[in-house]
DNA sequence: GAACATACATACCGTAGGTATGTCTATGTC
DNA sequence: GACATAGACATACCTACGGTATGTATGTTC
């Protein structure tokens, strides 16, 4: 049985990766966690250090190899530490690998946003902006290794959606937006952001096996025109 | 690193399974397989027999505890056999959930090519019709952690796609039949059945993680009349 | 019925995830 | 500024599990 994890035992959880670069920026902090994160600095950057080295190793191993071929000696060894600092960092493997993953959204989220922002007008135009976006960033093997191969069995379902705003979550507000604003005929909007979602995750795979993978993402991208406009209206 | 196979160490590939299912139904066979096959028939049922524990055993586990939890003793204590048997059946933990996944992936078939089949006269129809019966038949549990969970990581993406005909290859049958008889636009096939295959795999996993499925699946099914009705120019 | 192949069972090994414990250094306290 | 405490690791070890090597009994063939 999967092991597990209690809402009281989240002292072994990372302060590194994502939680800690948004928290960190803050400066405006009470007067005692003010003068421990002054004294504390050192020993704090060695920490955030060392978890770094810690990600950028399972990264490149896990994208390279796969979760399961991949040993977290090797992992400690390419990071330049032993397992027990892992281990003082992260509750296990799954753990490791569901910060990786989520580091990986984040980054994912990034490109999405900016070409969904790059649209101001066109709501819709906007998710196909993002859908392009999100295709284009998911040929890179090592994303896929990790967000679309390994991640489901690894993590399961519920936990790759828990884990911060995804991918997914991202078409599914600019479907709503456009049928809030009339850009595509009244729906629900979780169904398609489902197929989106699910198709272009789909579509990366195929278009990297492709024997050309340069026409067949075109193609794709054609393909994906023509749904769009199909959706809106636009024959 | 990931173990090689070499092309030449088949010889330990399970006769059971899908292979032997259509192999077995051939009467005109060379003398001396005639005669072996007659011959052999105690041993080759009780081979059979054995086979088919395992794939049972471990079909159930594999749904039930998901690839990386089921340890290969526990399929041996199941099916009542020890490693040796399953061992001599199937080269290892990948080929055995190979084996079972490809039965799951006939089983999925045969649902969708009866829906598919049902509807002649109309071939977009008859393609909505194989994606509502593979999303309902998705919607199992089972299936899903092992078709849609498990698979890509412990198979990857081309063993999946080469373990026979899948349901993404029915789609894309169903999609270009539909475009050579001027049902839907012209267009590049081999997107648009990527786009409905993981669409709709993504969907089947939305839907039962639902708070509520029932409803889920009707707005998915009426999100996908909605895209089908669109793509075939109907608004 | 002898030679052989098949179909297992048993015993064992190596790897890797996880744990328990020791140690060193930074930090807060008097 | 000595001391207690806790954080940040390193080291050694345990165990489960995938895989292998070998033994054996039951067909199967000539």
């Amino acid at each position: 049985m999967a092991a597990p994890r209690t809402a009281t035992d989240d002292g072994a959880r990372p302060s590194g990766g994502r939680a800690a670069a948004t928290v960190r920026g803050t400066a405006a902090a009470p007067s005692r966690a003010a003068t421990a994160g002054a004294a504390g600095r050192r020993q704090r950057e060695r920490s955030d250090a060392t978890v770094e080295d810690l990600l950028a190793a399972a990264r490149a191993l896990f994208a390279a190899d796969g979760y399961a071929a991949t040993s977290l000696d090797a992992v400690c060894d390419r990071a330049g530490v032993t397992k027990g600092a892992l281990y003082h960092h992260f509750s296990g493997k799954q753990q490791l690998f569901a910060a990786v993953y989520a580091r990986e959204q984040d980054l994912l989220n990034a490109r999405i946003s900016a070409a969904y922002r790059e649209v101001a007008d066109d709501p819709w135009e906007a998710v196909y902006e993002g859908s392009r976006a999100y295709l284009e960033a998911s040929l890179d093997p090592g994303v896929q290794r990790i967000t679309l191969l390994d991640a489901p069995g690894a993590l399961g379902w519920e936990a790759m959606h828990e884990l911060g705003v995804n991918c997914r979550e991202l078409t599914l507000r600019g479907v709503e937006r456009a049928i809030r604003r009339g850009a595509i005929a009244p729906r629900a909007a979780e169904p398609l952001a489902s197929m989106l979602y699910g198709g272009l995750s789909e579509s990366a795979m195929a278009v990297v096996r492709s024997e050309d993978p340069e026409t067949a993402l075109a193609e794709s991208l054609a393909g994906l025109r023509l749904m769009f406009d199909a959706l809106a209206g636009k024959d």
